[in-house]
DNA sequence: TCTTGCGTTAACCATTTGGTTAAACCATTC
DNA sequence: GAATGGTTTAACCAAATGGTTAACGCAAGA
């Protein structure tokens, strides 16, 4: 099954936005690592600016429908949290520079990207709702009271940290490369564990 | 008390460079900024990456003694942990752009980068030390198990998120940006909590 | 006052880099 | 097989960008 040229560009090009972000990126590797002449690029996307959105848009379009499967429907909150964590957590592991790609550029205030992240794709998740369903819970008795949005923080930063800063930690702790891999297969259920610990009410006595 | 042009230099330099990155920030930008000539800027520090890593090493000087504060003592780990959220938190809300800016560095493998930080500054945390502490306090069932690097990283992940991640949070969210660092003012405390929830051990029947 | 030398500037240079163009290639169609 | 039109290439261009140079200013010392 051959690729088109499209295709392949956008393959590349991804790759090397993802690592390089888009300062860092120059239109020459991508089009060398497509095996194509540079004019290519702009045949294709006009310029690196547009190249760079549709780029964007096919993350978006990938994360988000992904964070609404896991929020929506009736599981409670923390069932609904650990899909969150392993679906993310795997993600990651195929696509290392994701978290930071996002992160970095979406820091930059590129006006392209808020663009795309406003117009809400299809399966965009449903916030309200599941704020809404966390506060049920925690007056229900059920969890620990904690504000939805705090949550979802400390739930998203403690899948995407051990990432983007694993060169910070392999450093610092002077841990092989390898041997930080490993610790990361157990990396969901630690946060699993970790965030329903947190949720958990004690039991009176 | 007058300034010399090398101090303002490094200030202005610092702001551009934590914000856009190496690849982003430009020299003519930096020496806008200072309001001097560009060739100001090789006089002093010869070159960009030159430059960069001056930056790098003042800012790697700056993080890690604070951590190595924290972590240092005879407390118990969780008053450590809380140390170490409640200080860094501090620090970066005066100084936002840094942790974002030091994992797209690092992520980015820059050789001059890692050189630095293998080069262990005074005050540098005692890491083997503290992950000693943790196992001992878990066997003496004061708190729950949980691999110590895994528990620093979740640490590290609830506190670097939000800043990071704020354009992400604010427009996926829809949040006003000001409503999201009301928010932040509560972030430390409620890390603190969360984290002494999910350490703390049911107390037996 | 003349000299010395650091600090500073404007102008300039070379390379990189995003982008363009005109011609060539090649499969499909008439 | 000539014409058509999408695809690809090599060569080229202009702007941006990191870096250099030569001259100037000016304060401190001789």
């Amino acid at each position: 099954m051959p690729e088109t040229t499209e295709q392949l560009i956008l393959e590349k090009a991804k790759e090397v936005f993802m690592q390089k972000g888009f300062a860092g990126a120059r239109m020459q590797e991508i089009a060398d690592a497509a095996g194509i002449n540079k004019a290519m690029l702009h045949y294709y996307f006009r310029n690196k600016e547009k190249l760079f959105k549709v780029i964007i848009e096919e993350v978006v379009q990938t994360l988000a429908p992904k964070l609404g499967a896991a929020l929506h429907g009736d599981d409670p909150v923390t069932e609904k949290l650990e899909k969150v964590i392993r679906l993310y957590i795997a993600m990651i592991k195929e696509n290392p520079y994701m978290p930071m790609f996002l992160m970095h550029e979406l820091s930059q205030n590129r006006a392209e990207f808020i663009s795309v992240m406003k117009r809400r794709v299809a399966g965009f998740p449903d916030f309200p709702a599941f704020f809404m369903q966390v506060i049920q819970e925690q007056q229900a008795g059920k969890i620990k009271p904690i504000n939805p949005i705090h949550l979802m923080m400390n739930i998203m930063g403690m899948v995407v940290f051990p990432f983007i800063a694993k060169p910070v930690v392999v450093n610092l702790l002077d841990l092989p490369g390898a041997q930080f891999d490993a610790m990361m297969q157990d990396r969901a259920d630690i946060v699993v564990g970790f965030m329903k610990n947190a949720l958990r009410v004690e039991k009176r006595e």
